[in-house]
DNA sequence: TTTGTTGCAAATCATTTGCAGACGG
DNA sequence: CCGTCTGCAAATGATTTGCAACAAA
């Protein structure tokens, strides 16, 4: 057996799972038809919990259960991007970052290209853009949009 | 010595270099305080010819003279991009894709989800967008923004 | 002459994959 | 029990880098 927990934790893990987990978590897997095992519950945990996108290797950095594979968490990544439940942003750096779709409205960000900090632009006004790909004959139209500049802190720094 | 080309080609290719090249090449290369050499000046005839952003390993199969390596494409498209001669357009493939910045206007892409095509978007309605960033306090602000979708010809073949 | 560039080969590093054993339903 | 998921280790592949030779100015 995968030895996350020692016997008596996983009795009481398997009581967990069937009753105090987060219902959503549960509720999010199933409906997706994704099993619902221990990585895949701790992986969406995090991705509830944090803010900002994120990167493959810091969602694995804040597992708790060390156990739990990179591998696991990348091949989880993608299972979650297939079933639309992550979006993948990019931020031109050399991580790939994700976010979950559900539970918050379409957004977008600006990363400060000094400190890296990121916040989030709430208005998303594309639909012009989006009729003209409509009007040259596309369909299922998304669109990804980030944005960067330098943020007032580093401003200041910039000016000693 | 490099052997672009042998001796005798050598001093013609120096006299085109003084004389009949590209004025705009030898301009762009020189504004940018970037030495003017046989690789840089045929990436950006590649550059130049191409219509959509391309990957840095088109760009190589594209050059006429294959001694150049591609560790020199790489080399040559980074110091384009500090120069912000190019600007890198993600596509959410493994490749990353360049395209020249001057002559042109500012536009988008949109590309078919399903065949690859690209497209230009000609118009760009992000000023509100922008303003909420400056708004938060950030300075010198760009973005980066592109349109997946489904093109007509590829709608039509999905349906039989 | 000085400094920047290139070719070549090797290294890097995020991400993917094969496989056998373990788990979910 | 069947088919999916995971850990582990090894592979992959785009991009970067060290270095010595070479070219631009």
């Amino acid at each position: 057996m995968l030895t996350y927990l020692d016997e008596k934790q996983e009795k009481v893990f398997t009581i967990m799972i069937k009753s105090t987990i987060d219902k959503d978590i549960f509720v999010i897997l199933k409906e997706r038809r994704l099993r619902i095992t221990y990585p895949r519950i701790e992986i969406l945990r995090v991705l509830k919990s944090t803010r900002n996108p994120v990167t493959v290797l810091e969602i694995h950095s804040k597992i708790r259960n060390k156990k739990i594979d990179l591998a696991t968490v990348y091949r989880t990544i993608n299972a979650f991007l297939e079933k639309q439940l992550v979006t993948d942003i990019d931020f031109k750096d050399e991580f790939k970052r994700y976010e979950l779709t559900i539970d918050r409205d379409h957004h977008h960000h600006i990363v400060c290209k000094i400190c890296g900090k990121i916040e989030n632009i709430e208005n998303c006004f594309t639909d012009k853009m989006v009729k003209e790909a409509e009007e040259k004959g596309y369909q299922e139209i998304t669109h990804s949009l980030e944005f960067f500049g330098i943020c007032e802190p580093c401003s200041n720094k910039k000016l000693h």
